[in-house]
DNA sequence: ACCTGAACACCGTTCAAGT
DNA sequence: ACCTGAACACCGTTCAAGT
């Protein structure tokens, strides 16, 4: 997009291209164009390059959305871990779990159902997660269990944030679901928007069960 | 599939197609063959007929997936509500909820981001909910918030569901990290599989939680 | 090693032509 | 109204050819 420079067939000088710098820009393309128009083709473009070059970097485009997720997973924060309660850090971990997400809208349906496997900056941030849980108290045959539960919270709460305002929203058939009209028009009256209540409801329902059937911080 | 006779262009004396037949056969499809090698092309090879004719029943791709996620939701159970206590009746409802996406593996990545917007017989179900979550003696204005956190917790559940068994496992890596390879190790001896464990448990704390924060059944 | 250009099989979708 | 056949623009991916 930069450079209007005509790039003849060959190796050139220096690379145009690393695997970081795809990552970042197929993040930056799915999330403004959303996951439909999201493209090898429409990354190359972005990247001022032909489509075949992304090959030599990334295996395919399976490869490019695990990356993708990689990159997003990286700025969840378990800093809290070793520092804060168990409490505390909990809450900032999940809090920061679903904001990774929720700042590439676009990217949650493509992102949150890749699988992680075997990623190594992924896994050194579990490892954060579970020894907070150790050192707070866990039963070790309890951890992944309790961690998982919180996780599907977590990420049922990011795409969530994708649903349209208007989801619940009856129309026409308003005199068939007198109860949802209801509690739509009850629920409006609330400040803040409509997913960020739900995930701080469930999110303190989640941290409280989890720490009273494991007696800690109570 | 079945039948082998050829079909020459013009319609037919009695029609192949019709919209509930698609959509079961997508599904089958979708669930037996995964997400990627879902196409127009392969169902209406499935349905023994040339991709165009599907455009006379269904508008395109994306309302195809529209009216499988209306199939899919066909079988959430809300019966409990009405009949059954509050606390039984979620419990019917969520259980269901999983294993209606839990039914179509391979369909969950696809179908789980979909909106739902307008379906009617979604609203309906939605409508049995609150319904019960009135009747229970919810406040109107929490009603909304407390079944979507909850419907967060059943929906990151069910992509959980698909979750490659070893997506945690440190592999060679595991030198690096000892407390996961340790709670792993130590969740391997319970019985029953991974993610049902974590679904019943988080599914218990939301339930106690909720109940809890809205002085029912206690 | 890392780019382009050409090529492949396949996509979703439209539309005219048939009955 | 509902099917086929032909056509379109566009995919993801491979590979030879260039530097």
């Amino acid at each position: 997009m930069d450079s209007s420079e005509v790039r003849r067939a060959g190796r050139p000088r220096t690379s145009v291209l690393d695997r970081e710098r795809i990552l970042v820009a197929a993040l930056r393309l799915l999330n403004s164009v959303g996951p439909e128009k999201f493209s090898m083709a429409a990354l190359a473009g972005e990247l001022g390059v032909k489509p075949p070059a992304l090959y030599h970097h990334v295996k395919n485009k399976q490869a490019l959305l695990v990356g993708m997720r990689e990159v997003v997973n990286e700025s969840i924060d378990v800093s809290g871990f070793g520092s804060l309660s168990w409490r505390e850090a909990v809450e900032r971990w999940a809090r920061s779990y679903r904001a990774a997400f929720s700042a590439h809208p676009n990217a949650i349906a493509l992102l949150a159902t890749e699988p992680i496997t075997g990623a190594t900056r992924t896994l050194a941030m579990y490892e954060c997660v579970v020894q907070g849980f150790l050192a707070a108290g866990w039963e070790a045959s309890a951890v992944m269990g309790d961690m998982v539960a919180l996780e599907s919270f977590i990420l049922g709460s990011a795409l969530d944030v994708v649903a349209p305002d208007d989801m619940f929203d009856p129309g026409d058939a308003a005199a068939q679901t007198p109860g949802l009209a209801g509690v739509l028009a009850a629920q409006s009256a609330l400040e803040g928007s409509r997913a960020n209540h739900s995930f701080e409801v469930g999110l303190a329902i989640m941290i409280d069960g989890l720490a009273r059937r494991n007696g800690v911080g109570m």
